[in-house]
DNA sequence: CGATAAATTGAATAGGTTCAACCGAAGTGG
DNA sequence: CCACTTCGGTTGAACCTATTCAATTTATCG
């Protein structure tokens, strides 16, 4: 539950009490193996997982036979909130590199919501954020080339590894275990033109590739290349909730 | 707040109790004109709105001037529940149709939350429904055709204002203030090749443009031409929410 | 060790962009 | 009320980014 913690943690002010909730949710730690589908579109919704450690990608399946990646879920994230709402799953979540995960029931989840004003608040809060990188995910692919919104990609998986798993310390927090073809799924590109440009961003020693996995050489002249703004990605201070809260959550 | 009341309808239940407290909500109706911009990005969020009537676009400034619009707020459309969670706007909205709207405080919105258990699930639920409208429009700009995005959007549009308002007819909800830029921006493309598009469409009597509307003549074949699946928007029966709804909100 | 998935490279092609020029309708100000 | 500006739409030609098809290499895994 740390890698959640950590995430709630970074834009809001958590006590004791509240991370003791939030630890007694986990319950079992259930394990997903690369390749693997946790949820498949269509299919009804059972319950929500958190993600402890590992990746996976959500995705739409597509009437060609290909699939548009929506996002990316990474340790801290939580899927799917839809079970409060919908019955069954309108799209895919698939494992991209082991997964361990909470599996959480949507009567503890809102046991949760009700006994914690706080935790509501940030859960929610956390929910708005994601929605931001929604945006940020239309907005990468709307009208860029292709070298920005890889790199772009890279950077925000960085930055959200960052803020989930701060102890991973820098440099781990810069390989990624995605494969060219996921990219490309995700970038709405073909795999052979991502596959060009990382060669391009390799020879410029702006990236390297280690045994499957592409490391971040130079995570500042990637950011100064495109201009990356994280500000979606950092609910900074300024922005932090109002007032109201309190009275909007009384729990 | 009819609008609202009909796109909540359309997939809750909303006993008159619930719809005279959301028509209690409409003090003021304020009005925007075309080109008015509603929200600045960067400025302070204070109220939330809900469209009685017109149209307007949410979408993120880019470094090289351009924009990226995000999406598109019709009748009955809330904007931005965000102002609980932020100071500051991370994008702009701005009219292409002349709005009507409804100006909510953030505090009676609490209050509705608080009082009425249906309405805030309805609310969650509406919420949950524009999280899948922003990922088909992650899908539909990814690896698609120009032909395809803009009849897809067109059409989902169309969709949106036939559950919204379904008092206008068909006809008038077959007819879109859209300008090729706008369009443009929206799907990624330039306006000169949304242009384009669009004479081929006029050609085979697809659509049609009167006086700088956008009309569908044909919705039919448009939708069988790409295959349109409109579920997304269609949150039906069997999808309904689940008995969980009573705890998570007792209100 | 063979089998399957991912990465790599080349050549031809196409879908969309860019630049540039022009038109028509709707406002706007004198 | 007309002249002027502005905005949105239209068209053509050259160009370019990314795709397609096809073949080859490199890893990984049972």
């Amino acid at each position: 539950m740390q890698a959640l913690i950590n995430r709630l943690q970074y834009y809001a002010q958590l006590r004791t009490e509240e991370t003791t909730k939030l630890k007694s949710l986990a319950s079992k730690l259930e394990l997903f193996r690369k390749n693997e589908t946790i949820v498949r579109s269509g299919d009804p919704l059972k319950n929500a997982y958190i993600i402890e450690d590992g990746w996976a990608i959500r995705y739409h399946d597509l009437q060609d036979g290909g699939r548009q990646i929506v996002n990316f879920l990474l340790p801290g994230d939580i899927f799917d909130l839809q079970v409060f709402v919908s019955e069954t799953a309108d799209h895919s979540v698939q494992v991209i590199a082991d997964v361990a995960a909470h599996e959480i029931s949507p009567r503890s989840l809102a046991n949760l919501f009700v006994n914690s004003s706080a935790l509501s608040l940030a859960m929610w809060w956390s929910s708005v954020q994601e929605e931001a990188i929604l945006r940020e995910q239309i907005v990468r692919n709307g009208r860029r080339s292709a070298k920005r919104r890889i790199i772009h990609l890279l950077l925000e998986l960085q930055r959200r590894l960052e803020i989930a798993q701060p102890s991973r310390g820098i440099s781990a927090n810069r390989q990624f275990p995605i494969s060219q073809t996921v990219l490309a799924d995700a970038l709405g590109l073909t795999s052979i033109h991502v596959n060009r440009i990382l060669g391009e961003l390799k020879r410029q020693d702006l990236i390297s590739i280690k045994n499957r996995l592409i490391v971040l050489r130079d995570v500042r002249a990637l950011s100064d290349m495109i201009g990356f703004d994280c500000d979606y990605l950092d609910v900074n201070q300024q922005k932090r909730p109002k007032v109201l809260a309190g009275e909007l959550w009384s729990g």
